[in-house]
DNA sequence: ACAAATTCGGGTAATTTGGGGC
DNA sequence: TTTGTCCAAATTACCCGAATTT
């Protein structure tokens, strides 16, 4: 993914990454994250025209669990 | 004056967004915001001067009906 | 009236989508 | 079962100069 600008942060508001940057982060295939959106394993936001935009947050709580290893068993 | 600076609401008047707070919103460019008024899939205002000013009622509802929570119990 | 930021337009790259098959 | 890749079509991002807004 070409490195897009950052949208400066806003009122409070939602952070939300592209589909491209979730990937860059997981070091999977944009594909792959979509998948993890139409199996219901991540949240998803969708534009007018059908991209998907993910919560920043929602994501770095699954990042988090991969690098401590966690076994869910919330 | 920055995008992040906004005119709180005086009367019962509906809010206006700009292109780059909607933009902001849907984490896009603010002329994706131009492209969906242009083809009809969000509803805009025009000032005298001809640039677009958005519902925000309009806009919010919008960004929950594209939403897709993961835990979401309605 | 001046200055800074934003939003016009158009054009051209880059990304995303969905399906299918390995 | 999960992931990566190929494909065509659709959507979005970045470029510019000029006009508008605040």
């Amino acid at each position: 993914m070409t490195a897009t600008t950052q949208q400066p942060r806003q009122n409070g508001q939602e952070q939300l990454l592209t589909p491209g940057e979730v990937a860059a982060l997981f070091r999977v295939d944009p594909k792959t994250v979509t998948r993890w959106a139409t199996a219901g394993r991540i949240g998803s936001i969708r534009t007018p025209g059908g991209h998907r935009r993910f919560r920043e947050s929602e994501v770095r709580a699954l990042l988090a669990e991969l690098t401590n290893d966690v076994n869910r068993a919330i």
